[in-house]
DNA sequence: GCCCCGATGTAACTCATGTGAATCCCCCTC
DNA sequence: GAGGGGGATTCACATGAGTTACATCGGGGC
């Protein structure tokens, strides 16, 4: 269960096997969250971290108006809140996209690592570097890119970072979202996001049918987006 | 010289005489940049982390096109790649937008931090944290905030920003940005950032002029922004 | 088998923002 | 004080994306 986690760090830097250990003693229960469910609200005080084991989930934020931004989606073998830590509340919700399996991490065990594992923290610390480099491409994307290559760019990314943990290959991914959800990633409204995506098949780059991504041709898929993997940081890295 | 950063981190946490000291301690050099200087190259490999003692400087990210998009602006007192320390290598460039001056951090140095004063390198990592929000918010104004609100937003935020370091008042601040960086911060043009600016003066909300922002209607700005500094973290932490 | 309801698909029209110039205005330098 | 250059401003026009309104599809409940 925890082996899409152990994963996503082995892909970064190498974790030895007293840290691994601390890595399973720190996940203290799991839990399922049905889809829909806010799993972690915004300004509440946090205790522990959620390690997201199966699922998909987002992190949201909300204007008064009622429009909503998707800030990052989170795949098996995430931490939705690893910053919570050290933030000891959130600046946005976190809600299940789909019917999900959790561990719960206490901030004390994690404390514990940065004392007794500073290596181990380091890796830790990392990681929600590498969540902040992928809220910055995100930032690039709705900022510069247009509809059509924004879309691209995010099946891209996920599609590689599904890849990872062992669920997704070059030809495509689950890929649960709904029009609307996909919207509020994407900074468009639903029926541009209709639009778009007829246009990435009508291109012969992507089809999306019954929460099903197929890559038709993933080098001009990635051009079109002129997606560069870096910012995922999936090389090996001395910590 | 450095007291900007201090006052970053106090306005957060307690620091101790001995954190204080590591902290003093771990800048190896001061520099002089001139403005436009790129500080941070994309990519590169990185030995030192940079603190920004004075002047301001950007975060940017460029698309093949020449299109520029900044994800995070810089005031004194800000460590401008913090998260290099663990990436290594950053996915963005930071440029000087003023004349500046920097203390350099070496790697080793916030190693030690992290081994010796487990409790500052903590600090250090939320303050990385604190960056992410900022990023997050960003994300939120360019997915979803009208051009008028996203710029109301980002005075309000740069003008607080500069409050905490002795550098703004709640009836304005420096702000050295020519309409072009300004375009590159909101995801729009300079035409329309033209436009914008215009239509907030005609508003009464806010003035700049000779790289001075005047803040006429601090209310009016913050509701037109929807504007909550819960995301800055600004209250005391125990970390 | 039928009804609901959410999700998806389409079309027509509107509007915020982008494009591409031209002009103006300082401020600097020679 | 003439010339130059970067920034600011303005205008006319183009367009990508939003809005509104409806039609269709498809699965789940009864």
């Amino acid at each position: 269960m925890i082996t899409a986690h152990l994963h996503k760090l082995r892909q970064r830097t190498h974790v030895s096997a007293d840290e691994e250990q601390a890595i399973r003693n720190s996940v203290a229960e799991t839990r399922s969250v049905p889809a829909g469910r806010v799993m972690v609200r915004c300004g509440e005080p946090l205790s522990h971290s959620v390690m997201l084991l199966e699922g998909w989930m987002a992190r949201v934020k909300d204007l008064e108006g009622g429009a909503r931004q998707v800030t990052e989606l989170h795949l098996p073998g995430d931490f939705v809140d690893l910053h919570g830590f050290t933030l000891k509340r959130l600046d946005h919700d976190v809600v299940a996209l789909t019917d999900s399996t959790v561990g719960l991490v206490p901030h004390g065990r994690l404390r514990e690592i940065t004392e007794r594992l500073p290596r181990l923290g380091r890796i830790y610390w990392f990681m929600t570097n590498v969540d902040a480099a992928i809220t910055r491409e995100l930032v690039l994307s709705l900022g510069q890119r247009s509809a059509i290559s924004r879309m691209a760019h995010l099946f891209c990314e996920i599609c590689r970072r599904l890849e990872i943990v062992g669920r997704g290959t070059e030809h495509g991914c689950d890929f649960p979202l709904t029009q609307r959800e996909l919207s509020e990633c994407l900074g468009l409204t639903v029926v541009h996001v209709n639009r778009t995506l007829q246009e990435l098949r009508r291109r012969a780059l992507v089809e999306l049918e019954n929460r099903q991504l197929t890559i038709r041709d993933r080098a001009g898929l990635e051009a079109l987006a002129e997606f560069d993997p870096a910012y995922l940081y999936l090389d090996q890295h001395r910590l």
